[in-house]
DNA sequence: GTATTAACTTTGATCAATCAAAATAATATC
DNA sequence: GATATTATTTTGATTGATCAAAGTTAATAC
């Protein structure tokens, strides 16, 4: 069984995985993403080795092995599980859900998340529009076409939002910039990192 | 902010106040309620007395100040809050909720209990028959007369189930002896620990 | 091709929670 | 009251997770 610590590492490294879509994840990417410095990701990288969850290739990064791959998935399940509960059961706000799941997702069984799954419908994407995995640990490819790669004039639909930031999440939902929205670009720059939109 | 561990010393500590009626709870049966060796009881009692979560009277055993009182009301509340969401919403089987509510209480943020709370229709009793504890850590006292302690012939109410045993829960369900059902003592044998009922 | 810088690793320390086993105190028994 | 028993405390050690700061490598700049 790994610890709490041990499944933030992995659901981070895995995230990494997928955004970044690559196989190693360095080391001062691990640090910041779980905000510890890079000593204790090294040591934890290797505690994580020595137990199976991943491959540690020193001064390139960290690889999940497949078993280390099936419990992220899996915690990335309960993440987006209990997020669309929360939101859709319970109705916190939008911008709350992230934090909260993130203590919860520890603590539910696999029994308890059956049985959550069941009673929401078995949604295939939560309140983010970010795809569920399966029990099995498949996850739909999200499209990762973002804003700033669209071209001005361009009419597009939006699949999901990648920020987490619950300031970002109360401006969109405030401007209803929700999943299936449909936008127009109106202008981009890129430098400044922002996109004008019309709804 | 106490631990997990912490909340679980407190919650049971308070317990044991409860079901004995009394305000010193010696390190043994700390040890033995908490699943640890004698010496690790007294060692977090230090611990705690320090961080002002209760007074250890050395050779005698610890009482909850108030703030510990507080904290492990509110992990009462919590833990029987989510036994009853457990039960309602998600239809989980009596017998293994408590298992569950124990590691979810921890998880669960104020915000979210508090939305759970409304969600289930602010119940005053868990599926056990258990008095929830007021927001402010009020405690309807339960009535502590045990079958036991009924003369033969009597007809009486079954208020609360406080034996948390799976397995005993298991049969009373069966049994169909719940909370609210009426029961003639038809024998009783303090010996064997037993009593004959008419349902 | 050296010098600087950035990324990473090592070392030594700390803290919470735990155990086993030895020491001590209180209680019960004869 | 001396002894046996039980309850409690102490001691010393371990494990997981962390940090700060010093040391090492590799990459980049000049």
């Amino acid at each position: 069984m790994p610890s709490s610590t041990v499944e933030n590492y992995l659901k981070q490294i895995l995230i990494v995985t997928l955004d970044e879509n690559c196989s190693k994840v360095p080391m001062g990417k691990v640090a910041t993403e779980l905000s510890v410095t890079p000593g204790t990701a090294t040591s934890m990288a290797k505690n994580m080795e020595r137990d199976g969850w991943l491959t540690y290739y020193p001064r390139q990064g960290v690889a999940l092995t497949r078993k280390g791959r099936k419990v992220a998935m899996n915690m990335l399940r309960r993440h987006r599980l209990l997020e669309t509960f929360l939101v859709e059961t319970l109705d916190l706000d939008w911008s709350e859900i992230h934090a909260e799941a993130e203590e919860l997702e520890h603590a539910i069984s696999e029994k308890v998340l059956e049985k959550l799954d069941q009673f929401l419908g078995r949604p295939r994407y939560d309140p983010h529009g970010h795809p569920i995995p399966s029990k099995g640990g498949v996850i739909q490819r999200p499209s990762s076409r973002t804003l700033q790669s669209c071209k001005v004039g361009m009419k597009v639909k939006i699949d999901s939002i990648l920020d987490q930031e619950s300031e970002f999440l109360k401006f969109a939902r405030e401007k209803k910039l929700l999943p299936g929205r449909e936008v127009r670009i109106m202008g981009s720059e890129i430098q400044a990192d922002a996109v004008t939109l019309k709804v």
